[in-house]
DNA sequence: CCTTGACCTTCCAGTAACAGGAACCCCTAT
DNA sequence: ATAGGGGTTCCTGTTACTGGAAGGTCAAGG
């Protein structure tokens, strides 16, 4: 199968197809027309990637999982931890967004938002003498 | 005052204020040998600068910002277009975390991590055949 | 006077994960 | 023969810095 047909199914962009054969993610077969061919297991490939990244793993974790999922012999407690960690910093980015919302909603809230000058998000953003 | 200083008084890593004197958001004078000196209003920027950011603005946003809050005839609908487009931002990454963290918090719950291979973690990730 | 150490300077490279675009090849249909 | 819609590689740019090398400056101590 082509790229453009395997980004198809996928859903993955073909650039970043190509992108994931570039750092060694997957390693499709040429056609004698330098064509890439995309077989049954890089499309399974391909799609266990589009997940984890869905779930915003980063390519390191992507390729760490990758060959836990390979290796039929694993310990599910690797795949826990990873997954543990990436948990961690989702709930701290967490944290960290929704204290912002927190004080550019109140301070969104509290701006007229009309022709004068007067605009509590500067002052909000004023050093406090 | 030199850069030290005022990386401590800002919180701002030396790094990241040459950085902004880089990209003219700020435009501290030189001394005869060449060190960069800060004035209060360099520091009172520089301030406004790590708050915008810690609220998550762009370095783009905080330019406009920066030229807003500078100019005292600006109309407050202005800044707070700017601030509302960023809320959206914030409550669609906020979102989407959301729903990362609900998926990943139940799988990383319903795996063993142990040293079986079994991993609800890996089948989720699985294409649904 | 010399050195040591803490500053400061510029410049170059690298980060994450691609996206955009140029220049060019391949295949099929008209 | 040509037009189009694939495909290929290679290079650059993105965001907001961070790390590090090579070297100038300054105050204090021996």
């Amino acid at each position: 199968m082509n790229i453009g047909q395997t980004a198809k199914q996928t859903g993955l962009p073909a650039k970043t197809i190509r992108y994931y054969e570039e750092i060694d993610l997957i390693a499709p077969h040429r056609d004698a027309n330098g064509y890439r061919a995309f077989s049954e297991a890089d499309l399974h490939k391909l799609t266990f990637l589009a997940r984890a990244r869905a779930l915003g793993f980063t390519i390191e974790d992507c390729r760490t999982l990758l060959a836990l999922w390979e290796d039929t012999t694993r310990a599910s407690a690797d795949v826990k931890r990873i997954a543990g960690e990436h948990l961690a910093t989702i709930e701290q980015k967490l944290t960290e967004l929704q204290a912002m919302h927190a004080t550019l909603s109140t301070l969104v809230a509290s701006c007229a938002g009309d022709d004068r000058p007067e605009c509590p998000i500067l002052d909000g953003l004023e050093p406090l003498t």
